[in-house]
RNA sequence: GGGCCGUUAACUCAGACGGUAGAGUAUCUGCCUUUUAAGCAGAGAGUCACUGGUUCGAGUCCAGUACGGCCCA
């Protein structure tokens, strides 16, 4: 932007006062200013004392935060700080902090940060307070804040600079700190059950474990094409063949995709893998973790998300892919034939407007049909199971058709895929081999075959479960919102082109 | 990639039919010792996203570009 050439009147003030205070506070710019107590602390211990006591008891406070209100009233001023959780008023006395210091005030703007040094008290209108006797200028803020009363509203400039939304819009601050809590509770879930938390490559010479289009790299001194991953699946599993037999993994991952309401190109999942278990003992698994994690985050199983309320608790119903495909294309009044035949599926897979590429089987269709017809009514947490061979390479067999593996989805959104895991290096082999298939005939998004994945399968993989969850989408149920940029601190936009 | 919508003061937003820009907050100057969207009086603040076009005249109409949002692929 260019509004550097011609500095806006607003910064210019801002600017003189900071000018003036190397002379009009000399010694009271500190390199520190340790306080006694973070402000959601004070408010905590002393938001509910009575006036009288807190009269009588004149409890010191020393605190310090960003200045996000000022009113002053002749020889009285008021003044809220913020600071991460908290923020408390502050008042000041020009016969408390002396009338010097009180005309100096006006060397400070909304937004400048400060410590202040007083004692507790509640103002007639029963809120608490800090009486300041000295304050502490500690930052100056150059730029004016956006308004106080409806905040930052601009959606391009809350992504771009998070800062300032983080500053003013505290609906935005507890939608991270959720998240933040969120991750904790899973992670403590994790850790408390025997998991161990490890770190797999970022950067991988074949991005596999997932049906996704990579980014690519390249590494200058070995001179060889790296991928980002797309899933660290197949690390983690080599991890299980080396005997680390309960691990999890809660990292970004990284999809060459369009963005859009609930895809960022990287993201944040958590994989886990347990030897001697199967995917049912993930089912379970799963129901608990997201249970506990809801109170962990909320206090309750009940999640409001938009107009709906969620049930986090325990257990989850489960359906059949395929059946449930089936059903919601009869109740449309197609039969069966329609979509066993290929040139009748083809005509149907037009009229029904399902995409062609992805629709190309009979097994295919019914993913299709049950993504389109199907996946946007499963508000409350529901496990699909029953998916296909054809569209899960790293599957243990269930029948010829069929494989060990579940879905869950919440609110319309696929949260959970896990599966008892593939480890008969053989079968391996001629899943990648098809996969290989695919990706010739035009498929971008089929994996990569990694021989050496097939090696490490080749000592010998446990029977494993194994499961990855989104972890974005989570925290976008507990912090009821319908874009995941609302989750990430930083979603990735273009940048604004140079004038 | 396609469709629709948005971009006006630092922020939040108004600006019929084309006639030269308006409010609230914030800022500045006064007044004010319990306010809390404090109040009262006054003042300053704009490349109307950008580039072209139509017109005597464009924030407004048309075309294109950029960025963003929503929906679709």
């Amino acid at each position: 932007m260019s509004e550097d050439l011609v500095e806006d009147e607003l910064i210019q003030q801002r600017r003189s006062k900071w000018d003036k205070w190397e002379e009009a506070f000399g010694e009271r710019l500190p390199e520190r200013f340790p306080v006694d107590k973070e402000i959601s602390g004070l408010v905590g211990l002393y938001g509910n004392s009575s006036k009288e006591e807190l009269e009588a008891k004149k409890i010191p406070a020393r605190s310090a935060g960003r200045m996000i209100s000022f009113r002053r009233m002749g020889k009285l001023c008021f003044a809220h700080i913020s600071e991460g959780k908290g923020k408390i008023q502050l008042l000041f006395e020009k016969g408390v902090v002396g009338e010097e210091w009180f005309e100096k005030l006006s060397l400070l703007d909304i937004g400048d940060i400060i410590g202040v040094e007083g004692y507790l008290l509640k103002t007639r209108t029963g809120e608490l307070s800090i009486a300041v006797e000295k304050y502490t200028p500690l930052s100056k803020c150059l730029r004016p804040l956006p308004e106080k009363w409806h905040g930052l509203q601009d959606i391009e400039q809350i992504y771009r600079q998070r800062y300032l939304d983080l500053i003013i819009n505290g609906e935005s601050r507890e939608r991270f700190i959720r998240r933040v809590k969120l991750i904790e509770a899973i992670r403590g879930f994790m850790t408390a059950r025997g998991f161990m938390e490890v770190e797999t490559p970022m950067l991988q010479p074949i991005a596999g474990g997932a049906a996704a289009k990579p980014f690519v790299t390249h590494h200058n001194a070995l001179n060889m094409e790296l991928f980002l991953r797309i899933a660290p699946e197949l690390y983690l599993k080599r991890l299980v063949v080396g005997g680390f037999h309960k691990v999890f993994e809660i990292n970004r991952n990284f999809r060459n995709e369009g963005i859009d309401t609930r895809h960022n190109p990287e993201f944040t999942m958590m994989e886990f893998y347990e030897a001697f278990s199967s995917m049912e003992d993930f089912v379970r698994l799963t129901e608990e973790m997201l249970s506990e994690a809801a109170v962990r985050v909320l206090g309750t199983t009940d999640v409001k998300h938009g107009e709906k309320t969620i049930s986090f608790a325990a257990p989850y119903p489960r359906i059949s892919l395929r059946d449930e495909a089936k059903k919601a294309l009869f109740s449309k009044g197609i039969p069966e034939e329609e979509w066993k035949d290929p040139e009748r599926r083809s005509r149907l897979i037009q009229s029904l407007d399902l995409s062609r590429e992805k629709a190309r089987s009979e097994e295919r269709f019914l993913v299709e049909a049950f993504d389109e017809f199907v996946s946007p009514s499963l508000i409350q947490p529901t496990f699909v199971t029953d998916f296909p061979l054809e569209v899960s390479p790293l599957s243990r067999k269930k029948d010829e058709k069929t494989v060990s593996r579940f879905e869950l989805y919440i609110a319309g959104m696929e949260i959970a895929n896990g599966f008892s895991e593939l480890n008969d290096p053989d079968d391996q082999r001629k899943r990648f081999e098809d996969q290989a298939r695919e990706k010739a005939g035009g498929d971008q998004e089929a994996m990569g075959y990694d021989e050496d994945y097939c090696g490490a399968l080749e000592y010998g993989l446990p029977p494993t479960a194994g499961e990855g969850i989104g972890i974005d989408r989570v925290a976008m149920l507990l912090a009821d919102t319908e874009s995941i940029r609302d989750v990430l601190l930083f979603p990735l936009l273009k940048p604004r082109q140079a004038e």
